[in-house]
DNA sequence: TTGCTCCTCACGTCACGTGAGGTGGC
DNA sequence: TTGCTCCTCACGTCACGTGAGGTGGC
Protein backbone atom coordinates (compact mmCIF):
# COMPACT_ATOMS: atom_id res chain seq x y z
CA UNK A 1 0.00 0.00 0.00
CA UNK A 2 1.26 3.90 -0.60
CA UNK A 3 1.22 6.28 1.47
CA UNK A 4 -1.94 7.98 1.78
CA UNK A 5 -3.28 4.18 2.60
CA UNK A 6 -1.58 3.79 5.58
CA UNK A 7 -2.02 6.86 7.00
CA UNK A 8 -5.67 6.74 6.84
CA UNK A 9 -5.34 2.74 7.74
CA UNK A 10 -3.50 3.92 10.97
CA UNK A 11 -4.95 7.05 12.02
CA UNK A 12 -2.06 8.82 11.09
CA UNK A 13 -1.03 11.94 8.69
CA UNK A 14 1.38 10.92 5.96
CA UNK A 15 3.87 13.49 7.68
CA UNK A 16 3.91 11.51 10.49
CA UNK A 17 4.92 8.31 9.14
CA UNK A 18 7.90 10.91 7.25
CA UNK A 19 8.78 11.66 10.99
CA UNK A 20 9.03 8.40 12.07
CA UNK A 21 11.24 7.71 9.02
CA UNK A 22 13.60 10.49 9.94
CA UNK A 23 14.04 9.52 13.10
CA UNK A 24 14.91 5.83 12.58
CA UNK A 25 11.91 4.91 14.18
CA UNK A 26 10.09 3.18 11.09
CA UNK A 27 11.64 1.26 8.08
CA UNK A 28 11.71 2.73 5.04
CA UNK A 29 9.89 0.29 2.48
CA UNK A 30 10.55 -0.67 -0.36
CA UNK A 31 10.06 1.74 -3.74
CA UNK A 32 8.32 1.30 -6.57
CA UNK A 33 9.41 1.86 -9.97
CA UNK A 34 8.22 5.72 -10.06
CA UNK A 35 9.61 6.05 -6.48
CA UNK A 36 6.59 6.13 -4.38
CA UNK A 37 7.36 4.16 -1.48
CA UNK A 38 4.98 0.92 -1.31
CA UNK A 39 4.50 -0.56 2.49
CA UNK A 40 3.38 -3.90 3.82
CA UNK A 41 0.82 -4.42 6.55
CA UNK A 42 3.97 -5.36 9.02
CA UNK A 43 4.62 -1.32 8.13
CA UNK A 44 0.93 -0.95 9.42
CA UNK A 45 1.56 -2.62 13.00
CA UNK A 46 4.68 -0.78 13.51
CA UNK A 47 3.56 2.40 13.27
CA UNK A 48 0.12 1.11 15.51
CA UNK A 49 2.88 -0.05 18.22
CA UNK A 50 4.73 3.64 18.27
CA UNK A 51 1.31 4.80 18.47
CA UNK A 52 0.51 3.25 21.07
CA UNK A 53 3.52 3.43 23.22
CA UNK A 54 3.56 7.97 22.19
CA UNK A 55 -0.15 8.23 23.32
CA UNK A 56 0.81 6.79 26.63
CA UNK A 57 3.29 9.88 26.77
CA UNK A 58 6.40 8.03 25.69
CA UNK A 59 8.91 10.35 23.79
CA UNK A 60 9.68 9.19 20.24
CA UNK A 61 13.40 9.41 21.12
CA UNK A 62 12.63 6.21 23.54
CA UNK A 63 10.04 4.45 21.82
CA UNK A 64 12.34 2.97 19.81
CA UNK A 65 14.65 1.58 22.86
CA UNK A 66 11.54 0.51 24.92
CA UNK A 67 9.21 -1.29 21.89
CA UNK A 68 10.66 -4.79 22.79
CA UNK A 69 11.83 -4.46 26.63
CA UNK A 70 8.91 -4.86 28.74
CA UNK A 71 10.62 -3.70 31.88
CA UNK A 72 12.20 -0.80 30.62
CA UNK A 73 8.69 0.64 29.60
CA UNK A 74 7.68 0.02 32.92
CA UNK A 75 10.50 1.47 34.36
CA UNK A 76 9.53 4.82 32.06
CA UNK A 77 5.69 4.81 32.70
CA UNK A 78 6.71 4.87 36.00
CA UNK A 79 8.12 8.22 35.70
CA UNK A 80 5.53 9.29 33.02
CA UNK A 81 3.12 8.61 35.73
CA UNK A 82 4.17 11.18 38.21
CA UNK A 83 4.97 13.43 35.54
CA UNK A 84 1.30 13.36 34.80
CA UNK A 85 -0.48 13.55 38.09
CA UNK A 86 2.05 16.43 38.54
CA UNK A 87 1.33 18.16 35.45
CA UNK A 88 -2.42 17.41 36.74
CA UNK A 89 -2.06 19.20 39.61
CA UNK A 90 -0.52 22.07 37.75
CA UNK A 91 -3.98 22.08 35.71
CA UNK A 92 -5.63 21.94 38.31
CA UNK A 93 -4.48 24.85 40.17
CA UNK A 94 -4.76 26.55 36.77
CA UNK A 95 -8.37 25.81 36.83
CA UNK A 96 -9.29 26.82 40.76
CA UNK A 97 -6.96 30.08 39.99
CA UNK A 98 -9.13 30.64 36.97
CA UNK A 99 -12.35 29.98 38.86
CA UNK A 100 -11.45 32.68 41.68
CA UNK A 101 -11.01 35.22 39.36
CA UNK A 102 -14.44 34.68 38.09
CA UNK A 103 -16.11 35.26 41.21
CA UNK A 104 -13.86 38.34 41.70
CA UNK A 105 -14.33 39.71 38.51
CA UNK A 106 -10.79 40.45 39.36
CA UNK A 107 -7.29 40.91 36.96
CA UNK A 108 -5.08 37.79 37.16
CA UNK A 109 -2.08 39.94 38.42
CA UNK A 110 -4.26 40.80 41.83
CA UNK A 111 -3.41 39.74 44.63
CA UNK A 112 -6.17 37.43 45.98
CA UNK A 113 -5.81 38.86 49.73
CA UNK A 114 -6.41 42.09 48.52
CA UNK A 115 -9.15 42.13 45.55
CA UNK A 116 -11.39 44.15 48.00
CA UNK A 117 -8.95 46.53 48.22
CA UNK A 118 -8.67 47.03 44.59
CA UNK A 119 -11.92 47.25 44.25
CA UNK A 120 -12.16 49.88 47.11
CA UNK A 121 -9.54 51.91 44.81
CA UNK A 122 -11.70 52.05 41.42
CA UNK A 123 -14.39 53.41 43.49
CA UNK A 124 -12.18 56.63 43.82
CA UNK A 125 -13.49 59.36 41.95
CA UNK A 126 -11.85 60.80 39.02
CA UNK A 127 -9.57 58.36 39.09
CA UNK A 128 -7.24 58.35 35.63
CA UNK A 129 -5.66 56.42 33.69
CA UNK A 130 -2.29 56.45 34.59
CA UNK A 131 -3.07 55.66 38.64
CA UNK A 132 -5.08 52.44 37.40
CA UNK A 133 -1.38 51.81 35.89
CA UNK A 134 0.60 52.48 38.98
CA UNK A 135 -2.18 51.00 41.26
CA UNK A 136 -2.25 47.57 39.31
CA UNK A 137 1.77 48.07 39.05
CA UNK A 138 1.70 48.07 43.25
CA UNK A 139 -0.80 45.32 43.21
CA UNK A 140 1.43 43.09 41.31
CA UNK A 141 4.55 43.80 43.46
CA UNK A 142 2.27 43.64 46.95
CA UNK A 143 1.49 40.32 45.44
CA UNK A 144 4.73 38.86 44.64
CA UNK A 145 6.32 39.94 48.33
CA UNK A 146 3.18 38.61 50.05
CA UNK A 147 4.70 36.03 51.52
CA UNK A 148 7.69 38.12 53.00
CA UNK A 149 8.11 38.66 56.72
CA UNK A 150 8.21 42.13 56.41
CA UNK A 151 4.90 42.04 54.35
CA UNK A 152 1.95 41.21 56.36
CA UNK A 153 1.71 44.68 58.14
CA UNK A 154 0.98 46.01 54.72
CA UNK A 155 -1.74 43.48 53.54
CA UNK A 156 -3.36 44.00 57.07
CA UNK A 157 -3.00 47.99 56.74
CA UNK A 158 -4.61 47.74 52.96
CA UNK A 159 -7.29 45.32 54.16
CA UNK A 160 -7.98 47.20 56.89
CA UNK A 161 -8.23 50.76 55.08
CA UNK A 162 -10.62 49.04 52.54
CA UNK A 163 -12.71 48.13 55.63
CA UNK A 164 -12.92 52.02 56.97
CA UNK A 165 -14.88 53.73 53.94
CA UNK A 166 -15.28 56.58 52.69
CA UNK A 167 -13.13 58.99 55.04
CA UNK A 168 -10.14 57.01 53.68
CA UNK A 169 -10.95 57.34 50.00
CA UNK A 170 -11.69 61.03 50.71
CA UNK A 171 -7.94 61.65 51.78
CA UNK A 172 -6.25 58.96 48.90
CA UNK A 173 -8.36 61.67 46.81
CA UNK A 174 -6.52 64.63 48.02
CA UNK A 175 -3.35 62.94 47.56
CA UNK A 176 -3.89 62.00 44.14
CA UNK A 177 -5.27 65.31 42.77
CA UNK A 178 -2.29 67.02 44.99
CA UNK A 179 -1.64 70.59 43.52
CA UNK A 180 1.85 71.20 42.01
CA UNK A 181 1.71 74.75 44.21
CA UNK A 182 0.19 72.97 47.28
CA UNK A 183 1.04 75.11 50.40
CA UNK A 184 3.85 74.12 52.95
CA UNK A 185 0.44 73.44 55.26
CA UNK A 186 -1.64 71.55 53.39
CA UNK A 187 1.46 69.19 52.77
CA UNK A 188 2.47 68.89 56.36
CA UNK A 189 -1.48 68.37 57.18
CA UNK A 190 -2.03 65.60 54.65
CA UNK A 191 1.01 63.67 55.43
CA UNK A 192 -0.02 63.98 59.42
CA UNK A 193 -3.48 62.72 58.08
CA UNK A 194 -1.94 59.63 56.36
CA UNK A 195 0.48 59.00 59.21
CA UNK A 196 -2.79 58.88 61.68
CA UNK A 197 -4.46 56.31 59.17
CA UNK A 198 -2.03 54.06 58.07
CA UNK A 199 -1.13 53.63 61.98
CA UNK A 200 -4.55 53.01 62.94
CA UNK A 201 -5.01 50.70 60.32
CA UNK A 202 -1.59 48.73 61.10
CA UNK A 203 -2.05 48.94 64.96
CA UNK A 204 0.08 51.14 66.88
CA UNK A 205 2.33 48.04 68.48
CA UNK A 206 3.63 46.73 64.91
CA UNK A 207 5.95 48.91 63.61
CA UNK A 208 7.04 47.96 59.99
CA UNK A 209 10.56 48.21 58.73
CA UNK A 210 10.48 50.71 56.07
CA UNK A 211 13.52 49.64 55.42
CA UNK A 212 13.31 46.54 54.68
CA UNK A 213 14.59 45.07 50.53
CA UNK A 214 10.71 44.23 49.63
CA UNK A 215 9.55 47.49 51.25
CA UNK A 216 11.55 50.19 49.91
CA UNK A 217 11.33 48.83 46.45
CA UNK A 218 7.04 49.69 47.16
CA UNK A 219 8.09 52.72 48.41
CA UNK A 220 10.73 53.23 45.11
CA UNK A 221 7.70 52.49 43.24
CA UNK A 222 5.49 54.96 44.93
CA UNK A 223 8.02 57.86 44.71
CA UNK A 224 8.73 57.16 41.18
CA UNK A 225 5.05 57.62 40.46
CA UNK A 226 4.85 60.39 41.94
CA UNK A 227 4.50 64.42 41.32
CA UNK A 228 6.90 66.87 43.12
CA UNK A 229 4.43 67.24 45.70
CA UNK A 230 2.86 64.27 46.26
CA UNK A 231 6.96 63.35 47.14
CA UNK A 232 7.25 65.81 49.58
CA UNK A 233 3.93 64.66 51.29
CA UNK A 234 5.68 60.70 51.07
CA UNK A 235 8.72 61.91 52.47
CA UNK A 236 7.11 63.63 55.46
CA UNK A 237 4.90 60.33 55.36
CA UNK A 238 7.92 58.23 55.66
CA UNK A 239 9.56 59.88 58.25
CA UNK A 240 6.14 59.91 60.18
CA UNK A 241 5.94 56.12 60.54
CA UNK A 242 9.67 55.43 61.09
CA UNK A 243 10.29 57.84 64.07
CA UNK A 244 8.74 56.79 67.29
CA UNK A 245 4.91 57.58 67.70
CA UNK A 246 4.50 60.97 69.70
CA UNK A 247 2.38 60.23 72.36
CA UNK B 1 19.09 47.49 39.51
CA UNK B 2 20.63 44.86 36.98
CA UNK B 3 19.75 41.75 35.22
CA UNK B 4 20.56 39.15 37.68
CA UNK B 5 19.09 41.12 40.51
CA UNK B 6 15.46 41.71 38.60
CA UNK B 7 15.71 38.40 37.86
CA UNK B 8 15.99 36.98 41.24
CA UNK B 9 13.44 39.82 42.61
CA UNK B 10 11.16 38.72 39.97
CA UNK B 11 11.47 34.65 40.44
CA UNK B 12 12.68 34.29 36.38
CA UNK B 13 16.41 33.76 34.42
CA UNK B 14 18.31 36.26 32.78
CA UNK B 15 17.11 34.36 29.82
CA UNK B 16 13.47 35.33 30.63
CA UNK B 17 13.47 38.72 30.59
CA UNK B 18 16.12 38.63 26.95
CA UNK B 19 13.18 36.66 25.96
CA UNK B 20 10.33 39.20 27.35
CA UNK B 21 12.50 42.30 25.48
CA UNK B 22 12.99 40.21 22.04
CA UNK B 23 9.06 39.54 21.39
CA UNK B 24 8.50 43.42 22.50
CA UNK B 25 6.63 42.22 25.79
CA UNK B 26 8.87 44.07 28.12
CA UNK B 27 10.61 47.76 27.47
CA UNK B 28 14.02 48.21 27.15
CA UNK B 29 16.15 49.86 30.06
CA UNK B 30 18.60 52.32 30.92
CA UNK B 31 21.66 51.48 29.78
CA UNK B 32 24.68 52.20 32.23
CA UNK B 33 27.76 53.77 30.63
CA UNK B 34 29.07 50.20 30.48
CA UNK B 35 26.25 48.72 28.82
CA UNK B 36 24.58 47.01 31.40
CA UNK B 37 20.59 47.39 31.48
CA UNK B 38 19.72 49.09 34.49
CA UNK B 39 15.86 48.60 35.59
CA UNK B 40 13.93 50.17 38.05
CA UNK B 41 10.83 48.82 40.15
CA UNK B 42 8.50 49.32 37.23
CA UNK B 43 10.35 46.79 35.33
CA UNK B 44 10.15 44.60 38.35
CA UNK B 45 6.12 45.03 38.27
CA UNK B 46 5.76 44.33 34.54
CA UNK B 47 7.84 40.89 34.70
CA UNK B 48 5.41 40.30 37.66
CA UNK B 49 2.60 40.68 35.97
CA UNK B 50 3.21 38.84 32.49
CA UNK B 51 4.21 36.10 35.22
CA UNK B 52 1.16 35.71 36.37
CA UNK B 53 -0.93 35.70 33.22
CA UNK B 54 1.74 33.38 31.74
CA UNK B 55 1.09 31.05 34.78
CA UNK B 56 -2.68 30.93 34.42
CA UNK B 57 -1.61 29.60 30.59
CA UNK B 58 -2.13 32.41 28.71
CA UNK B 59 0.45 32.31 25.95
CA UNK B 60 2.96 35.74 26.06
CA UNK B 61 2.19 36.39 22.13
CA UNK B 62 -1.92 37.60 23.73
CA UNK B 63 -0.02 38.50 26.70
CA UNK B 64 0.63 41.89 25.30
CA UNK B 65 -3.04 42.60 24.12
CA UNK B 66 -4.82 41.63 27.30
CA UNK B 67 -2.32 43.17 30.30
CA UNK B 68 -4.72 45.96 30.33
CA UNK B 69 -8.27 44.48 29.15
CA UNK B 70 -10.11 42.69 31.54
CA UNK B 71 -12.51 41.71 29.16
CA UNK B 72 -9.87 39.99 26.88
CA UNK B 73 -8.26 38.54 29.37
CA UNK B 74 -11.72 36.80 30.95
CA UNK B 75 -12.82 35.74 26.96
CA UNK B 76 -9.09 34.19 26.86
CA UNK B 77 -9.60 32.45 30.43
CA UNK B 78 -12.40 31.07 29.53
CA UNK B 79 -11.19 28.87 26.18
CA UNK B 80 -7.53 28.34 28.39
CA UNK B 81 -10.42 26.51 31.08
CA UNK B 82 -11.86 24.36 28.24
CA UNK B 83 -8.33 23.37 27.36
CA UNK B 84 -7.21 22.50 30.81
CA UNK B 85 -10.26 20.39 31.16
CA UNK B 86 -9.52 18.60 28.12
CA UNK B 87 -5.53 18.12 29.16
CA UNK B 88 -6.67 16.87 32.85
CA UNK B 89 -8.78 14.64 30.86
CA UNK B 90 -6.38 12.96 28.68
CA UNK B 91 -3.77 12.80 31.32
CA UNK B 92 -6.42 10.89 33.54
CA UNK B 93 -6.80 8.61 30.79
CA UNK B 94 -3.38 8.08 30.34
CA UNK B 95 -3.24 7.61 33.92
CA UNK B 96 -5.87 5.41 33.73
CA UNK B 97 -4.01 3.19 31.02
CA UNK B 98 -0.41 2.75 33.01
CA UNK B 99 -2.88 1.79 36.04
CA UNK B 100 -4.24 -0.70 33.51
CA UNK B 101 -0.94 -2.13 32.38
CA UNK B 102 0.32 -2.15 35.64
CA UNK B 103 -2.60 -4.52 36.57
CA UNK B 104 -2.33 -6.60 33.75
CA UNK B 105 1.86 -6.76 34.04
CA UNK B 106 0.99 -6.22 30.06
CA UNK B 107 2.87 -4.15 27.21
CA UNK B 108 1.37 -0.89 25.48
CA UNK B 109 0.61 -1.83 22.42
CA UNK B 110 -1.45 -4.90 23.87
CA UNK B 111 -5.32 -4.88 23.46
CA UNK B 112 -7.24 -5.00 26.83
CA UNK B 113 -9.47 -7.39 25.75
CA UNK B 114 -6.77 -9.50 24.83
CA UNK B 115 -4.19 -9.82 27.54
CA UNK B 116 -5.29 -13.26 28.62
CA UNK B 117 -5.11 -14.55 25.14
CA UNK B 118 -1.47 -12.46 25.13
CA UNK B 119 -0.57 -14.20 28.30
CA UNK B 120 -1.71 -17.79 26.71
CA UNK B 121 0.37 -17.39 23.73
CA UNK B 122 3.17 -16.63 26.50
CA UNK B 123 2.55 -19.98 27.21
CA UNK B 124 3.73 -21.70 24.62
CA UNK B 125 6.55 -23.94 24.55
CA UNK B 126 9.00 -22.96 22.45
CA UNK B 127 8.29 -19.79 21.22
CA UNK B 128 10.92 -17.80 19.09
CA UNK B 129 12.02 -14.27 19.21
CA UNK B 130 10.84 -14.02 15.70
CA UNK B 131 7.18 -15.69 17.14
CA UNK B 132 6.79 -12.68 20.19
CA UNK B 133 7.51 -10.52 17.19
CA UNK B 134 4.92 -11.62 15.14
CA UNK B 135 2.92 -11.98 17.77
CA UNK B 136 2.90 -8.39 19.20
CA UNK B 137 2.44 -6.85 15.81
CA UNK B 138 -0.53 -8.92 15.20
CA UNK B 139 -2.21 -7.59 18.12
CA UNK B 140 -1.64 -4.19 17.99
CA UNK B 141 -3.24 -4.89 14.48
CA UNK B 142 -6.18 -6.47 16.06
CA UNK B 143 -6.87 -3.86 19.09
CA UNK B 144 -6.43 -1.12 16.50
CA UNK B 145 -9.22 -3.09 14.15
CA UNK B 146 -11.33 -4.09 16.94
CA UNK B 147 -13.97 -1.59 16.67
CA UNK B 148 -14.28 -2.55 13.05
CA UNK B 149 -17.64 -4.14 12.21
CA UNK B 150 -16.01 -7.55 10.89
CA UNK B 151 -13.70 -8.06 14.34
CA UNK B 152 -15.59 -8.63 17.31
CA UNK B 153 -16.00 -12.55 15.91
CA UNK B 154 -12.06 -12.63 16.22
CA UNK B 155 -12.02 -11.09 19.71
CA UNK B 156 -14.64 -13.19 20.58
CA UNK B 157 -12.65 -16.34 18.84
CA UNK B 158 -9.30 -15.87 20.41
CA UNK B 159 -10.68 -14.80 24.03
CA UNK B 160 -12.52 -18.56 23.60
CA UNK B 161 -9.23 -20.70 22.60
CA UNK B 162 -8.05 -18.61 25.48
CA UNK B 163 -9.93 -20.32 27.61
CA UNK B 164 -10.13 -23.55 26.18
CA UNK B 165 -6.69 -24.83 27.35
CA UNK B 166 -3.85 -26.91 26.39
CA UNK B 167 -5.47 -28.83 23.76
CA UNK B 168 -5.32 -25.50 21.02
CA UNK B 169 -2.12 -24.15 22.40
CA UNK B 170 -0.81 -27.90 21.22
CA UNK B 171 -2.79 -26.91 18.12
CA UNK B 172 -0.82 -23.62 17.41
CA UNK B 173 2.57 -25.55 18.47
CA UNK B 174 2.82 -28.57 15.63
CA UNK B 175 1.51 -24.88 13.72
CA UNK B 176 4.46 -23.28 14.70
CA UNK B 177 6.72 -25.98 14.32
CA UNK B 178 5.81 -27.33 11.53
CA UNK B 179 8.58 -28.98 8.95
CA UNK B 180 9.54 -27.63 5.80
CA UNK B 181 8.95 -31.11 4.39
CA UNK B 182 5.67 -32.18 6.14
CA UNK B 183 3.57 -34.17 3.81
CA UNK B 184 0.18 -33.43 2.47
CA UNK B 185 -1.67 -35.78 5.20
CA UNK B 186 -0.03 -33.96 7.68
CA UNK B 187 -0.89 -30.53 6.29
CA UNK B 188 -4.79 -31.33 5.35
CA UNK B 189 -5.03 -32.63 9.09
CA UNK B 190 -3.49 -29.55 10.85
CA UNK B 191 -5.79 -27.03 8.42
CA UNK B 192 -8.58 -29.40 9.44
CA UNK B 193 -7.65 -29.41 12.90
CA UNK B 194 -7.87 -25.19 13.23
CA UNK B 195 -10.96 -25.04 11.50
CA UNK B 196 -12.62 -27.36 13.68
CA UNK B 197 -11.17 -25.57 16.52
CA UNK B 198 -11.76 -22.23 14.83
CA UNK B 199 -15.55 -23.08 14.56
CA UNK B 200 -15.79 -24.18 17.77
CA UNK B 201 -14.68 -20.91 19.15
CA UNK B 202 -16.52 -18.39 17.02
CA UNK B 203 -20.03 -20.53 17.03
CA UNK B 204 -21.85 -21.62 13.52
CA UNK B 205 -24.15 -19.44 13.02
CA UNK B 206 -21.49 -16.44 13.07
CA UNK B 207 -19.68 -16.76 9.47
CA UNK B 208 -16.57 -14.58 9.36
CA UNK B 209 -16.09 -12.55 6.15
CA UNK B 210 -12.65 -12.89 5.79
CA UNK B 211 -12.30 -10.36 2.56
CA UNK B 212 -13.50 -7.74 4.90
CA UNK B 213 -10.54 -5.24 4.50
CA UNK B 214 -9.66 -4.94 8.16
CA UNK B 215 -9.78 -9.34 8.32
CA UNK B 216 -8.10 -9.72 4.88
CA UNK B 217 -5.13 -7.53 6.32
CA UNK B 218 -4.68 -9.42 9.09
CA UNK B 219 -4.86 -12.77 7.46
CA UNK B 220 -2.09 -10.88 4.92
CA UNK B 221 0.06 -10.09 7.87
CA UNK B 222 -0.31 -14.15 8.81
CA UNK B 223 0.53 -14.88 5.63
CA UNK B 224 4.18 -12.43 5.36
CA UNK B 225 5.24 -13.67 8.90
CA UNK B 226 4.79 -18.03 7.45
CA UNK B 227 6.91 -20.45 6.17
CA UNK B 228 5.80 -22.02 2.74
CA UNK B 229 4.27 -25.00 4.54
CA UNK B 230 2.54 -22.56 6.78
CA UNK B 231 1.02 -20.87 3.84
CA UNK B 232 0.13 -23.84 2.48
CA UNK B 233 -1.90 -25.17 5.60
CA UNK B 234 -3.41 -21.35 5.97
CA UNK B 235 -5.05 -21.42 2.35
CA UNK B 236 -6.29 -25.13 3.56
CA UNK B 237 -7.90 -23.25 6.27
CA UNK B 238 -8.82 -19.79 4.94
CA UNK B 239 -10.74 -21.83 1.73
CA UNK B 240 -12.30 -24.35 4.89
CA UNK B 241 -13.97 -21.33 7.06
CA UNK B 242 -14.80 -19.54 3.74
CA UNK B 243 -16.75 -22.72 2.20
CA UNK B 244 -20.55 -23.52 3.83
CA UNK B 245 -19.74 -26.04 6.86
CA UNK B 246 -20.14 -29.62 5.68
CA UNK B 247 -22.49 -31.55 8.07
C1' DT C 1 -2.73 20.03 -21.29
C1' DT C 2 -5.06 19.34 -16.81
C1' DG C 3 -5.56 16.64 -12.25
C1' DC C 4 -4.12 13.74 -9.04
C1' DT C 5 -0.81 11.52 -6.07
C1' DC C 6 3.40 11.20 -4.50
C1' DC C 7 8.10 13.05 -3.66
C1' DT C 8 11.95 16.06 -1.18
C1' DC C 9 13.53 19.97 1.21
C1' DA C 10 13.05 23.33 4.77
C1' DC C 11 11.07 26.77 7.73
C1' DG C 12 7.87 27.45 11.74
C1' DT C 13 5.99 26.26 16.36
C1' DC C 14 6.72 27.91 22.03
C1' DA C 15 9.26 29.65 25.84
C1' DC C 16 13.02 29.74 26.86
C1' DG C 17 18.02 26.58 27.92
C1' DT C 18 22.53 26.42 26.83
C1' DG C 19 26.83 27.25 25.15
C1' DA C 20 30.23 30.25 22.44
C1' DG C 21 32.90 34.20 22.28
C1' DG C 22 33.75 38.87 23.88
C1' DT C 23 33.98 43.13 27.11
C1' DG C 24 34.82 46.27 31.29
C1' DG C 25 36.22 47.24 36.05
C1' DC C 26 38.30 45.29 40.34
C1' DT D 1 46.85 38.71 34.82
C1' DT D 2 42.79 36.48 36.99
C1' DG D 3 37.61 36.61 38.30
C1' DC D 4 33.34 38.20 38.00
C1' DT D 5 29.34 40.15 35.73
C1' DC D 6 27.29 41.47 31.93
C1' DC D 7 26.69 41.50 26.86
C1' DT D 8 25.19 39.57 21.99
C1' DC D 9 24.39 36.03 18.75
C1' DA D 10 22.56 31.61 17.56
C1' DC D 11 21.52 26.75 17.76
C1' DG D 12 18.53 23.27 20.12
C1' DT D 13 14.10 21.56 22.07
C1' DC D 14 9.51 18.14 20.38
C1' DA D 15 6.42 16.15 17.14
C1' DC D 16 5.07 17.14 13.63
C1' DG D 17 2.19 21.31 10.33
C1' DT D 18 2.57 23.69 6.38
C1' DG D 19 3.89 25.44 2.22
C1' DA D 20 7.13 25.46 -1.93
C1' DG D 21 8.55 23.39 -5.99
C1' DG D 22 8.89 19.27 -8.78
C1' DT D 23 7.65 14.55 -10.93
C1' DG D 24 5.05 10.55 -13.25
C1' DG D 25 0.96 8.32 -15.23
C1' DC D 26 -3.98 8.91 -16.60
Amino acid sequence: MRSAELAELAGVTVRTLRHYHQIGLLDEPERSSNGYRTYTVRHLAAVLRIGAFAELGIPLAEVGRVLDDTAETARLLDRIDDEAAAEIERLAARRAAIADLRRGGASPDLPASLVRFAAYLSNRPERSRHDEVVEREQLALVRHFSDDASMPWLVTALEHMSASGEQSVALFDRFARLDADATDDEIDELAASLAALVRAAVGAEQVPTLSARHTSLLLEHQLDSSTPAQRRVLLLLFDALDSPQPD
